[in-house]
DNA sequence: CGTTCTCTTGAGATCCCTCAACACCTGTGG
DNA sequence: CCACAGGTGTTGAGGGATCTCAAGAGAACG
Protein backbone atom coordinates (compact mmCIF):
# COMPACT_ATOMS: atom_id res chain seq x y z
CA UNK A 1 0.00 0.00 0.00
CA UNK A 2 1.20 2.96 -0.32
CA UNK A 3 2.68 5.73 2.10
CA UNK A 4 1.98 9.49 2.00
CA UNK A 5 5.12 11.69 3.67
CA UNK A 6 4.96 15.56 4.60
CA UNK A 7 7.57 16.99 3.70
CA UNK A 8 9.08 20.81 4.62
CA UNK A 9 11.56 21.01 2.28
CA UNK A 10 11.26 22.50 -1.16
CA UNK A 11 11.16 21.12 -3.90
CA UNK A 12 13.11 22.12 -7.08
CA UNK A 13 12.69 20.11 -9.67
CA UNK A 14 14.48 19.96 -13.38
CA UNK A 15 11.79 19.50 -15.39
CA UNK A 16 12.79 17.07 -18.49
CA UNK A 17 9.09 16.23 -20.46
CA UNK A 18 10.06 12.56 -21.90
CA UNK A 19 11.49 12.30 -25.34
CA UNK A 20 11.94 15.89 -25.14
CA UNK A 21 15.03 17.49 -27.44
CA UNK A 22 14.24 20.35 -26.65
CA UNK A 23 16.55 22.48 -23.97
CA UNK A 24 16.14 21.93 -20.11
CA UNK A 25 13.43 23.97 -18.48
CA UNK A 26 13.63 24.76 -14.54
CA UNK A 27 11.03 25.24 -12.90
CA UNK A 28 11.35 25.47 -9.13
CA UNK A 29 8.52 24.55 -6.78
CA UNK A 30 8.08 25.34 -2.98
CA UNK A 31 9.09 28.95 -2.62
CA UNK A 32 5.14 29.27 -1.40
CA UNK A 33 4.55 25.55 -1.19
CA UNK A 34 5.46 25.42 2.12
CA UNK A 35 4.52 21.86 2.60
CA UNK A 36 3.62 19.28 0.28
CA UNK A 37 2.97 15.69 0.17
CA UNK A 38 5.46 13.22 -1.28
CA UNK A 39 3.30 9.86 -1.78
CA UNK A 40 5.18 6.27 -2.40
CA UNK A 41 3.34 4.20 -5.07
CA UNK A 42 3.11 0.73 -5.45
CA UNK A 43 3.20 -1.87 -8.64
CA UNK A 44 0.22 -1.09 -10.75
CA UNK A 45 -0.71 1.64 -8.01
CA UNK A 46 -3.63 4.39 -9.43
CA UNK A 47 -2.59 7.49 -8.72
CA UNK A 48 -5.93 9.16 -10.35
CA UNK A 49 -8.26 7.49 -12.73
CA UNK A 50 -10.04 8.91 -16.09
CA UNK A 51 -13.35 11.00 -14.87
CA UNK A 52 -11.96 11.84 -11.17
CA UNK A 53 -12.08 15.56 -10.21
CA UNK A 54 -8.37 16.56 -10.28
CA UNK A 55 -7.25 18.03 -7.28
CA UNK A 56 -3.26 17.91 -7.50
CA UNK A 57 -0.50 18.09 -10.18
CA UNK A 58 2.34 15.64 -9.40
CA UNK A 59 5.71 15.37 -9.96
CA UNK A 60 7.48 12.29 -10.74
CA UNK A 61 10.33 11.81 -8.01
CA UNK A 62 10.96 8.27 -8.93
CA UNK A 63 9.64 5.61 -11.13
CA UNK A 64 7.71 5.53 -14.26
CA UNK A 65 3.94 6.06 -14.52
CA UNK A 66 1.53 5.54 -17.54
CA UNK A 67 -1.20 7.70 -18.48
CA UNK A 68 -3.69 6.06 -20.41
CA UNK A 69 -7.15 5.62 -21.63
CA UNK A 70 -9.54 2.61 -22.24
CA UNK A 71 -12.58 1.69 -24.24
CA UNK A 72 -15.39 0.38 -22.66
CA UNK A 73 -14.63 -3.24 -24.18
CA UNK A 74 -10.42 -2.72 -22.66
CA UNK A 75 -8.79 -1.34 -25.93
CA UNK A 76 -5.79 0.92 -24.21
CA UNK A 77 -4.15 3.55 -25.12
CA UNK A 78 -1.29 4.75 -23.43
CA UNK A 79 -1.05 8.49 -23.87
CA UNK A 80 2.40 8.80 -22.44
CA UNK A 81 5.11 7.58 -19.90
CA UNK A 82 6.33 9.64 -17.25
CA UNK A 83 9.99 9.46 -15.88
CA UNK A 84 11.25 11.27 -13.10
CA UNK A 85 11.19 15.17 -13.52
CA UNK A 86 7.49 14.71 -15.37
CA UNK A 87 5.03 16.64 -14.38
CA UNK A 88 1.53 15.00 -14.11
CA UNK A 89 -1.55 16.76 -14.85
CA UNK A 90 -1.20 19.60 -16.77
CA UNK A 91 -3.37 18.59 -19.95
CA UNK A 92 -6.74 18.80 -17.59
CA UNK A 93 -8.36 21.65 -16.35
CA UNK A 94 -11.12 19.82 -13.72
CA UNK A 95 -11.49 16.06 -14.64
CA UNK A 96 -9.07 13.95 -15.55
CA UNK A 97 -8.99 12.94 -19.10
CA UNK A 98 -6.15 9.93 -18.53
CA UNK A 99 -6.00 7.31 -15.84
CA UNK A 100 -2.55 6.96 -14.12
CA UNK A 101 -0.71 4.03 -12.95
CA UNK A 102 2.36 3.18 -11.98
CA UNK A 103 4.48 1.16 -13.92
CA UNK A 104 6.39 -0.17 -11.27
CA UNK A 105 7.50 1.02 -7.77
CA UNK A 106 7.05 4.88 -8.03
CA UNK A 107 7.58 8.24 -5.84
CA UNK A 108 5.88 11.32 -6.83
CA UNK A 109 4.95 14.74 -5.23
CA UNK A 110 1.90 16.20 -5.13
CA UNK A 111 0.94 19.74 -5.85
CA UNK A 112 -2.46 20.92 -5.08
CA UNK A 113 -3.86 22.25 -8.20
CA UNK A 114 -4.86 25.84 -6.23
CA UNK A 115 -1.24 26.32 -4.97
CA UNK A 116 -0.26 25.89 -8.86
CA UNK A 117 -2.74 28.60 -9.42
CA UNK A 118 -1.43 30.47 -6.39
CA UNK A 119 2.67 30.32 -8.09
CA UNK A 120 0.84 31.69 -11.55
CA UNK A 121 -0.12 34.54 -9.91
CA UNK A 122 2.51 35.17 -7.63
CA UNK A 123 5.87 34.20 -9.52
CA UNK A 124 6.47 35.79 -12.65
CA UNK A 125 7.83 33.12 -15.16
CA UNK A 126 6.21 29.95 -13.18
CA UNK A 127 3.13 30.05 -15.26
CA UNK A 128 5.17 31.05 -18.50
CA UNK A 129 7.40 27.64 -17.81
CA UNK A 130 4.55 25.50 -17.25
CA UNK A 131 2.85 26.95 -20.57
CA UNK A 132 6.31 25.39 -22.21
CA UNK A 133 6.13 22.67 -20.66
CA UNK A 134 2.89 22.07 -21.76
CA UNK A 135 3.76 23.09 -25.82
CA UNK A 136 6.68 20.83 -25.26
CA UNK A 137 4.20 18.03 -23.88
CA UNK A 138 2.05 18.87 -27.13
CA UNK A 139 4.44 18.69 -29.97
CA UNK A 140 5.90 15.26 -28.36
CA UNK A 141 2.12 14.04 -28.44
CA UNK A 142 1.50 15.12 -32.12
CA UNK A 143 5.14 13.60 -33.00
CA UNK A 144 3.60 10.00 -31.26
CA UNK A 145 0.58 10.87 -33.42
CA UNK A 146 2.56 10.34 -36.66
CA UNK A 147 3.50 7.08 -35.39
CA UNK A 148 0.37 5.79 -34.27
CA UNK A 149 -1.47 7.14 -37.82
CA UNK A 150 1.30 6.16 -40.14
CA UNK A 151 3.87 4.24 -39.32
CA UNK A 152 4.28 0.35 -39.69
CA UNK A 153 5.45 -2.11 -36.63
CA UNK A 154 8.83 -1.89 -37.31
CA UNK A 155 8.99 1.92 -37.50
CA UNK A 156 6.95 2.51 -34.15
CA UNK A 157 8.94 0.04 -32.65
CA UNK A 158 12.55 1.85 -34.19
CA UNK A 159 10.75 5.44 -33.34
CA UNK A 160 9.78 4.09 -29.44
CA UNK A 161 13.25 2.95 -29.48
CA UNK A 162 15.09 6.24 -30.65
CA UNK A 163 13.27 7.75 -28.21
CA UNK A 164 14.36 6.17 -25.21
CA UNK A 165 18.08 6.70 -26.77
CA UNK A 166 17.92 10.13 -26.85
CA UNK A 167 16.04 10.58 -23.20
CA UNK A 168 19.12 8.62 -22.09
CA UNK A 169 20.75 10.83 -23.82
CA UNK A 170 19.43 14.19 -22.05
CA UNK A 171 19.74 12.50 -18.70
CA UNK A 172 23.64 12.31 -19.47
CA UNK A 173 23.81 8.52 -19.73
CA UNK A 174 24.83 6.00 -22.93
CA UNK A 175 22.50 6.26 -25.87
CA UNK A 176 22.75 2.60 -26.90
CA UNK A 177 22.32 0.94 -23.79
CA UNK A 178 19.06 1.22 -22.92
CA UNK A 179 16.92 0.16 -19.72
CA UNK A 180 13.18 -0.16 -21.34
CA UNK A 181 10.96 -0.12 -17.62
CA UNK A 182 8.04 -1.17 -19.39
CA UNK A 183 6.51 -4.34 -20.05
CA UNK A 184 5.70 -5.71 -23.89
CA UNK A 185 2.01 -5.10 -22.87
CA UNK A 186 2.73 -1.63 -21.88
CA UNK A 187 4.59 -0.82 -24.99
CA UNK A 188 2.25 -2.45 -27.17
CA UNK A 189 -0.51 -0.36 -25.84
CA UNK A 190 1.31 2.69 -25.99
CA UNK A 191 2.36 2.19 -29.76
CA UNK A 192 -1.07 0.97 -30.72
CA UNK A 193 0.09 -2.99 -31.53
CA UNK A 194 -0.69 -5.84 -29.80
CA UNK A 195 1.66 -7.73 -27.35
CA UNK A 196 3.03 -10.59 -29.98
CA UNK A 197 4.10 -7.84 -32.53
CA UNK A 198 5.82 -5.99 -30.85
CA UNK A 199 7.57 -9.52 -29.89
CA UNK A 200 8.55 -10.11 -32.99
CA UNK A 201 9.45 -6.84 -34.18
CA UNK A 202 11.97 -6.84 -31.63
CA UNK A 203 12.82 -10.53 -32.37
CA UNK A 204 13.27 -9.14 -35.84
CA UNK A 205 15.60 -5.95 -35.14
CA UNK A 206 17.54 -9.14 -32.89
CA UNK A 207 18.30 -11.18 -36.17
CA UNK A 208 18.83 -8.40 -38.19
CA UNK A 209 21.56 -7.33 -35.78
CA UNK A 210 20.01 -4.10 -35.69
CA UNK A 211 20.15 -4.12 -31.74
CA UNK A 212 20.66 -6.83 -29.03
CA UNK A 213 18.37 -7.86 -26.28
CA UNK A 214 20.55 -8.37 -22.85
CA UNK A 215 17.37 -9.06 -20.85
CA UNK A 216 13.58 -7.84 -21.51
CA UNK A 217 14.83 -4.46 -20.14
CA UNK A 218 17.91 -3.82 -21.08
CA UNK A 219 18.57 -3.23 -25.10
CA UNK A 220 21.71 -2.96 -26.63
CA UNK A 221 21.65 -0.61 -29.97
CA UNK A 222 24.05 -2.35 -32.50
CA UNK A 223 23.45 0.08 -35.25
CA UNK A 224 22.35 3.56 -34.16
CA UNK A 225 22.05 4.75 -37.81
CA UNK A 226 20.03 1.78 -39.10
CA UNK A 227 17.16 2.00 -36.11
CA UNK A 228 17.04 5.82 -36.87
CA UNK A 229 16.62 5.13 -40.64
CA UNK A 230 13.83 2.67 -39.77
CA UNK A 231 12.30 4.73 -37.14
CA UNK A 232 11.70 7.64 -39.93
CA UNK A 233 10.58 4.82 -42.69
CA UNK A 234 13.50 4.79 -45.29
CA UNK A 235 12.68 2.03 -47.59
CA UNK A 236 16.40 0.96 -47.54
CA UNK A 237 16.23 -0.06 -44.20
CA UNK A 238 13.18 -2.62 -43.83
CA UNK A 239 13.29 -5.56 -42.19
CA UNK A 240 11.99 -8.69 -43.28
CA UNK B 1 -1.73 34.88 -53.77
CA UNK B 2 -1.65 36.03 -50.72
CA UNK B 3 -2.54 39.41 -49.66
CA UNK B 4 -1.73 40.91 -46.42
CA UNK B 5 -3.46 43.93 -44.70
CA UNK B 6 -2.34 46.01 -42.10
CA UNK B 7 -5.03 46.91 -39.66
CA UNK B 8 -5.10 48.81 -36.16
CA UNK B 9 -7.92 47.75 -34.89
CA UNK B 10 -8.00 45.49 -31.67
CA UNK B 11 -8.32 41.90 -31.73
CA UNK B 12 -10.47 40.31 -29.27
CA UNK B 13 -11.46 36.96 -30.02
CA UNK B 14 -13.04 33.89 -28.27
CA UNK B 15 -10.89 31.10 -28.63
CA UNK B 16 -12.53 27.65 -29.02
CA UNK B 17 -9.89 24.62 -29.70
CA UNK B 18 -11.15 22.32 -32.39
CA UNK B 19 -13.24 19.02 -31.01
CA UNK B 20 -13.10 20.84 -27.73
CA UNK B 21 -16.07 20.28 -25.03
CA UNK B 22 -14.39 22.44 -22.74
CA UNK B 23 -16.36 25.89 -21.81
CA UNK B 24 -14.75 28.70 -23.54
CA UNK B 25 -12.37 30.60 -22.77
CA UNK B 26 -11.93 34.50 -23.72
CA UNK B 27 -8.51 35.76 -24.55
CA UNK B 28 -8.12 39.54 -26.18
CA UNK B 29 -5.28 40.69 -28.01
CA UNK B 30 -4.72 43.90 -29.51
CA UNK B 31 -4.80 45.92 -26.54
CA UNK B 32 -0.79 46.24 -26.90
CA UNK B 33 -0.56 44.98 -29.98
CA UNK B 34 -1.14 48.21 -32.19
CA UNK B 35 -0.79 46.52 -35.55
CA UNK B 36 -1.47 42.80 -36.04
CA UNK B 37 -1.14 41.94 -39.91
CA UNK B 38 -4.02 39.96 -41.71
CA UNK B 39 -3.23 37.83 -44.50
CA UNK B 40 -5.52 35.64 -46.71
CA UNK B 41 -4.56 32.41 -48.09
CA UNK B 42 -5.59 30.79 -50.44
CA UNK B 43 -6.63 27.28 -50.91
CA UNK B 44 -3.61 24.82 -50.61
CA UNK B 45 -1.58 27.85 -49.72
CA UNK B 46 1.36 27.07 -46.68
CA UNK B 47 1.50 29.42 -43.91
CA UNK B 48 4.64 27.80 -42.67
CA UNK B 49 6.59 24.35 -43.34
CA UNK B 50 7.91 21.98 -40.66
CA UNK B 51 10.96 22.85 -39.29
CA UNK B 52 11.09 26.92 -40.39
CA UNK B 53 11.53 28.90 -37.48
CA UNK B 54 8.69 30.47 -36.05
CA UNK B 55 7.89 34.00 -36.16
CA UNK B 56 4.25 34.63 -35.76
CA UNK B 57 1.11 32.51 -33.86
CA UNK B 58 -1.65 32.48 -35.76
CA UNK B 59 -5.61 33.58 -34.93
CA UNK B 60 -7.75 31.67 -38.05
CA UNK B 61 -10.25 34.41 -38.44
CA UNK B 62 -12.04 33.01 -41.26
CA UNK B 63 -11.42 29.13 -42.93
CA UNK B 64 -9.81 26.29 -42.19
CA UNK B 65 -5.81 25.38 -41.94
CA UNK B 66 -5.16 21.91 -41.55
CA UNK B 67 -1.30 21.07 -39.72
CA UNK B 68 0.34 17.82 -40.80
CA UNK B 69 3.83 15.68 -40.34
CA UNK B 70 5.51 14.35 -43.31
CA UNK B 71 7.04 11.28 -43.42
CA UNK B 72 10.32 11.20 -46.49
CA UNK B 73 8.06 8.86 -48.55
CA UNK B 74 5.13 11.15 -48.53
CA UNK B 75 3.28 9.48 -45.49
CA UNK B 76 0.93 12.40 -43.85
CA UNK B 77 -0.52 12.51 -40.37
CA UNK B 78 -2.28 15.61 -40.06
CA UNK B 79 -2.15 16.69 -36.38
CA UNK B 80 -5.08 19.20 -36.26
CA UNK B 81 -7.82 21.36 -38.35
CA UNK B 82 -8.11 24.81 -36.68
CA UNK B 83 -11.21 26.82 -37.42
CA UNK B 84 -11.73 30.15 -36.76
CA UNK B 85 -11.06 31.04 -32.98
CA UNK B 86 -8.22 28.52 -32.87
CA UNK B 87 -4.85 29.53 -32.28
CA UNK B 88 -2.28 28.01 -34.44
CA UNK B 89 1.65 27.87 -33.17
CA UNK B 90 1.41 27.54 -29.61
CA UNK B 91 2.94 24.03 -29.93
CA UNK B 92 5.90 25.17 -30.78
CA UNK B 93 9.04 26.69 -28.99
CA UNK B 94 11.56 28.17 -32.00
CA UNK B 95 10.70 25.63 -34.85
CA UNK B 96 7.13 24.59 -36.17
CA UNK B 97 6.69 20.85 -35.78
CA UNK B 98 4.33 20.92 -38.57
CA UNK B 99 3.25 22.32 -41.73
CA UNK B 100 0.24 24.70 -41.77
CA UNK B 101 -1.80 24.53 -44.56
CA UNK B 102 -5.14 26.42 -46.12
CA UNK B 103 -7.38 23.87 -46.88
CA UNK B 104 -9.85 26.39 -48.73
CA UNK B 105 -9.38 30.02 -48.88
CA UNK B 106 -8.59 31.19 -45.23
CA UNK B 107 -7.59 34.39 -43.51
CA UNK B 108 -5.30 34.57 -40.48
CA UNK B 109 -3.84 37.51 -37.83
CA UNK B 110 -0.34 37.04 -37.38
CA UNK B 111 0.87 37.81 -34.26
CA UNK B 112 4.62 38.00 -33.72
CA UNK B 113 5.87 35.75 -30.50
CA UNK B 114 7.61 38.39 -29.48
CA UNK B 115 4.58 40.11 -28.83
CA UNK B 116 3.40 37.17 -27.45
CA UNK B 117 6.19 37.31 -24.59
CA UNK B 118 5.04 40.72 -23.77
CA UNK B 119 1.17 40.58 -23.38
CA UNK B 120 2.28 37.26 -21.16
CA UNK B 121 4.65 39.40 -19.24
CA UNK B 122 2.40 42.68 -19.31
CA UNK B 123 -1.68 41.36 -19.06
CA UNK B 124 -1.68 39.52 -16.04
CA UNK B 125 -4.16 36.36 -17.22
CA UNK B 126 -3.24 35.85 -20.36
CA UNK B 127 -0.33 33.96 -19.65
CA UNK B 128 -2.85 31.77 -18.31
CA UNK B 129 -5.44 31.76 -21.04
CA UNK B 130 -2.83 30.30 -23.52
CA UNK B 131 -2.01 27.54 -20.80
CA UNK B 132 -5.61 26.30 -20.43
CA UNK B 133 -5.87 26.63 -24.33
CA UNK B 134 -2.26 24.69 -24.88
CA UNK B 135 -3.53 21.96 -21.87
CA UNK B 136 -7.27 21.91 -23.91
CA UNK B 137 -5.56 21.37 -26.71
CA UNK B 138 -3.67 18.48 -25.66
CA UNK B 139 -5.93 16.67 -24.11
CA UNK B 140 -7.72 17.07 -27.38
CA UNK B 141 -4.73 15.70 -29.04
CA UNK B 142 -4.51 12.67 -26.34
CA UNK B 143 -8.26 11.92 -27.28
CA UNK B 144 -7.17 11.39 -30.61
CA UNK B 145 -4.53 8.99 -29.91
CA UNK B 146 -7.00 6.83 -28.95
CA UNK B 147 -8.86 6.88 -32.31
CA UNK B 148 -5.51 6.43 -34.45
CA UNK B 149 -4.26 3.44 -31.81
CA UNK B 150 -7.12 1.62 -30.80
CA UNK B 151 -10.06 2.64 -32.68
CA UNK B 152 -11.48 0.32 -36.07
CA UNK B 153 -12.21 2.54 -39.48
CA UNK B 154 -15.94 2.87 -38.99
CA UNK B 155 -15.10 3.90 -34.86
CA UNK B 156 -12.44 6.65 -36.72
CA UNK B 157 -14.62 7.75 -38.87
CA UNK B 158 -18.13 8.15 -36.31
CA UNK B 159 -15.42 9.78 -33.51
CA UNK B 160 -14.74 12.28 -36.46
CA UNK B 161 -18.55 12.89 -37.32
CA UNK B 162 -18.88 12.94 -33.44
CA UNK B 163 -16.20 15.46 -32.77
CA UNK B 164 -17.72 17.82 -35.76
CA UNK B 165 -20.98 17.82 -34.25
CA UNK B 166 -20.08 18.75 -30.80
CA UNK B 167 -17.98 21.87 -32.42
CA UNK B 168 -20.94 22.42 -34.38
CA UNK B 169 -23.64 22.46 -31.16
CA UNK B 170 -20.71 24.72 -29.60
CA UNK B 171 -20.75 27.12 -32.48
CA UNK B 172 -24.39 27.39 -31.83
CA UNK B 173 -25.33 25.70 -34.47
CA UNK B 174 -27.52 22.50 -35.56
CA UNK B 175 -25.77 19.27 -34.10
CA UNK B 176 -27.10 16.80 -37.11
CA UNK B 177 -26.42 18.61 -40.52
CA UNK B 178 -23.11 18.99 -40.14
CA UNK B 179 -20.62 20.52 -42.78
CA UNK B 180 -17.18 18.88 -43.47
CA UNK B 181 -15.32 21.43 -44.75
CA UNK B 182 -12.25 19.29 -45.75
CA UNK B 183 -11.70 16.43 -48.75
CA UNK B 184 -11.74 12.69 -47.96
CA UNK B 185 -8.29 12.77 -48.17
CA UNK B 186 -7.66 15.07 -45.61
CA UNK B 187 -10.21 12.77 -43.37
CA UNK B 188 -8.13 9.97 -44.45
CA UNK B 189 -5.01 11.63 -43.28
CA UNK B 190 -6.05 13.12 -39.75
CA UNK B 191 -7.19 9.07 -39.33
CA UNK B 192 -4.66 6.99 -40.11
CA UNK B 193 -6.60 5.67 -42.80
CA UNK B 194 -6.53 5.50 -46.96
CA UNK B 195 -9.28 7.38 -48.83
CA UNK B 196 -10.59 4.91 -49.83
CA UNK B 197 -11.07 3.10 -46.35
CA UNK B 198 -13.09 6.24 -45.54
CA UNK B 199 -15.46 6.43 -48.83
CA UNK B 200 -16.51 2.96 -47.64
CA UNK B 201 -16.97 3.78 -44.28
CA UNK B 202 -19.09 6.29 -45.18
CA UNK B 203 -21.30 4.47 -47.43
CA UNK B 204 -21.01 1.72 -45.00
CA UNK B 205 -22.90 4.48 -42.78
CA UNK B 206 -24.88 5.85 -45.02
CA UNK B 207 -26.36 2.01 -46.20
CA UNK B 208 -27.18 1.15 -42.11
CA UNK B 209 -28.81 4.20 -42.03
CA UNK B 210 -26.94 5.97 -39.49
CA UNK B 211 -26.26 9.11 -41.76
CA UNK B 212 -27.27 10.64 -44.89
CA UNK B 213 -25.08 11.96 -47.28
CA UNK B 214 -26.34 15.58 -48.65
CA UNK B 215 -23.54 15.78 -50.55
CA UNK B 216 -19.66 15.15 -50.20
CA UNK B 217 -19.19 17.93 -47.77
CA UNK B 218 -22.70 17.95 -46.12
CA UNK B 219 -23.81 14.97 -43.70
CA UNK B 220 -26.90 14.75 -42.16
CA UNK B 221 -26.72 12.41 -38.62
CA UNK B 222 -29.75 10.06 -38.77
CA UNK B 223 -28.79 8.34 -35.59
CA UNK B 224 -26.71 10.19 -33.44
CA UNK B 225 -27.08 7.67 -30.54
CA UNK B 226 -25.93 4.57 -32.94
CA UNK B 227 -23.59 7.28 -34.31
CA UNK B 228 -21.84 7.81 -30.80
CA UNK B 229 -22.67 4.14 -30.02
CA UNK B 230 -20.36 3.29 -32.84
CA UNK B 231 -17.14 6.32 -32.26
CA UNK B 232 -17.28 4.74 -28.42
CA UNK B 233 -16.63 1.18 -29.45
CA UNK B 234 -20.04 -0.59 -28.07
CA UNK B 235 -19.90 -3.87 -30.30
CA UNK B 236 -24.02 -3.64 -30.65
CA UNK B 237 -23.40 -0.97 -33.00
CA UNK B 238 -21.38 -2.81 -35.15
CA UNK B 239 -21.33 -2.01 -38.96
CA UNK B 240 -20.83 -4.42 -41.91
C1' DC C 1 -18.54 20.24 -73.15
C1' DG C 2 -14.19 18.58 -72.52
C1' DT C 3 -10.60 18.56 -68.77
C1' DT C 4 -9.31 17.73 -64.31
C1' DC C 5 -9.97 16.66 -59.72
C1' DT C 6 -12.46 13.97 -56.41
C1' DC C 7 -15.03 10.19 -54.88
C1' DT C 8 -16.71 5.47 -55.22
C1' DT C 9 -16.46 0.64 -55.97
C1' DG C 10 -14.23 -3.82 -56.89
C1' DA C 11 -10.62 -7.52 -56.56
C1' DG C 12 -6.58 -9.18 -54.74
C1' DA C 13 -2.56 -8.65 -51.57
C1' DT C 14 -0.59 -7.74 -47.17
C1' DC C 15 0.29 -6.58 -42.58
C1' DC C 16 -1.13 -7.20 -38.28
C1' DC C 17 -4.35 -9.54 -35.13
C1' DT C 18 -6.29 -13.69 -32.92
C1' DC C 19 -5.85 -17.95 -30.96
C1' DA C 20 -2.89 -21.36 -29.19
C1' DA C 21 1.13 -23.63 -27.44
C1' DC C 22 5.31 -23.38 -25.36
C1' DA C 23 9.54 -21.31 -23.14
C1' DC C 24 11.50 -18.47 -19.62
C1' DC C 25 11.99 -16.37 -15.16
C1' DT C 26 11.22 -15.74 -10.38
C1' DG C 27 9.72 -16.77 -6.00
C1' DT C 28 7.80 -20.19 -2.85
C1' DG C 29 7.35 -24.24 -0.41
C1' DG C 30 8.24 -29.07 0.06
C1' DC D 1 17.79 -28.68 -4.29
C1' DC D 2 13.94 -29.52 -6.91
C1' DA D 3 8.89 -29.06 -8.09
C1' DC D 4 5.55 -26.07 -9.05
C1' DA D 5 2.84 -21.99 -10.00
C1' DG D 6 2.03 -17.57 -11.98
C1' DG D 7 3.43 -13.96 -14.58
C1' DT D 8 5.76 -12.65 -18.80
C1' DG D 9 7.66 -13.23 -23.33
C1' DT D 10 8.20 -15.88 -27.75
C1' DT D 11 6.82 -18.35 -31.74
C1' DG D 12 3.58 -20.50 -35.09
C1' DA D 13 -0.64 -20.93 -38.02
C1' DG D 14 -4.57 -18.99 -39.80
C1' DG D 15 -7.84 -15.22 -40.46
C1' DG D 16 -9.44 -10.67 -41.23
C1' DA D 17 -9.36 -5.57 -41.55
C1' DT D 18 -7.29 -2.42 -44.19
C1' DC D 19 -4.23 -1.28 -48.07
C1' DT D 20 -2.96 -1.38 -52.99
C1' DC D 21 -3.99 -1.23 -57.59
C1' DA D 22 -7.30 -0.30 -61.04
C1' DA D 23 -11.40 1.29 -63.33
C1' DG D 24 -15.16 4.11 -63.64
C1' DA D 25 -18.63 7.63 -61.96
C1' DG D 26 -19.50 12.43 -60.36
C1' DA D 27 -18.56 17.12 -59.62
C1' DA D 28 -16.27 21.51 -60.55
C1' DC D 29 -14.47 24.75 -63.76
C1' DG D 30 -13.02 27.20 -67.61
Amino acid sequence: MSTNKHSTTTAISTITPWFSNDSIDHVSFGHTVTATIERDLDEHEHLFLEGEDQTHVYLVVEGVVGLYKLLADGRRQISTFAYPGDIIGLDSIGVHGNSGEALSHAVVRCIPVNAIEKLIRSEPGFGQALLYLTASELAETREQMLSLGRKSAAEKVATFLIRISRRSVAMGQTGSLLSIPMKRSEIADFLGLTIETVSRTFTKLKVARVIRLRSNSQVEVLEMEKLSGIAEGNSTNVIH
